[in-house]
DNA sequence: TGTACATCAGTGAACGCGCGTTCACTGATGTAC
DNA sequence: TGTACATCAGTGAACGCGCGTTCACTGATGTAC
């Protein structure tokens, strides 16, 4: 039964793209290695061959669903004039479609209040995500010395996460699109 | 073993009570209905006497946990010119107090990602919550009309969720700090 | 290059454990006469 | 007001289930000669 150090390679990444996934979908403790192991196209027992634990699981898992949101701001501020990039990463990042589809969103959004409880790893992998996103804000801030735009941009990237989780608790659907729109329009005019 | 009706009263708040601080300290599915119920000085198999399911003390706890960032705002706000009123708010929001005693305070920054997932009758406690907020908050920006006073506050109240969730999550005590005091000063100036 | 053997990815059963929920039971409380 | 009985808060054992983790095993892959 034993596969090639390239198949091997690529089930562990299969079992990680799917526990990003998943733990965005479900949340992290409610997720279970079995569904994850399944999802990934294998039975459970195997987990323990690609990772020491679910907590070293779960800081992988935080660290390549970030990519996530890096890239969907990052690409919605390329080539934009200094203004543009903020204003078209906050409109990708409070869309709708993003507020729609947690699994494939941003895992602060989507796991904040879990992570928050998770160990060092995990939050150190988020910290460094975190900091990703509020650089490339900050770096569509212009008309401010750099370290003010930092501060500016830790608040707006604030603003984002708590404006999506937010837009995701409500019950009204009305109010959830008005949470986004005004969050959005704040970071624009701010 | 049967207790007077008043004295079966004070169980169930204190069961709500236990719930309303074990969630907001372990998480929602992480915490389990046997610790609960040992928390509140009785055994496991009596929960059912006073709730329906996990589901309902989970709706009631939210509801119950509210309470806290409101009465803390609320009391912040009072007895203070508007400006003043908004910055005494986030002040207390914001503090590394507050960060530092999840269990007692804001459930949407405590739960907001578990919350999200929640059913039915727990996201309309906390929309009804957080709308209460956002009505403390309007009431304090003075110079605009209710329904932009509003919609400021809308944003406003997302920012300080983000930003305390945010700074549980970070790894680094300065950036966490950073976090909060950014928040905050955007806030009061804004 | 071909052969012998060690490695190890993946399987599937099993570990102990805690979960939410149910249930028969106890005995004090509340009610009806 | 006093007595007889129904109610029901709380107990503690048990339900089936899924959890994270371990393990003996299989057999193809990788390595050493």
């Amino acid at each position: 039964m034993r596969k090639s150090k390239h198949e091997a390679a690529k089930t562990r990444e299969r079992i990680l793209r799917a526990a990003a996934a998943e733990f965005r979908r479900k949340g992290i403790v409610a997720t279970g290695l079995s569904d994850l192991m399944t999802a990934a196209g294998l039975t459970h027992g195997g987990f323990y061959k690609h990772f020491e634990s679910k907590d070293q699981l779960v800081a992988e898992a935080c660290a390549e669903a970030l990519e996530s949101p890096i890239e969907m701001m990052a690409a919605a501020a390329s080539g934009k004039t200094r203004g543009g990039g903020l204003k078209a990463a906050a409109a990708t990042y409070l869309s709708t479609e993003h507020r729609d589809a947690p699994a494939d969103g941003c895992p602060l959004a989507a796991l904040g209040s879990e992570i928050a409880r998770c160990d060092g790893k995990t939050r150190v992998a988020a910290t460094e995500g975190f900091l990703r996103l509020v650089d490339i804000i900050a770096g569509q801030i212009g008309k401010a010395p750099p370290n003010v735009a930092r501060h500016q941009a830790l608040v707006a990237v604030s603003t984002m996460i708590g404006a999506l989780t937010m837009s995701r608790i409500v019950t009204d659907p009305k109010l959830s699109d008005e949470i986004l729109h005004q969050a959005q329009k704040h970071l624009t005019q701010g």
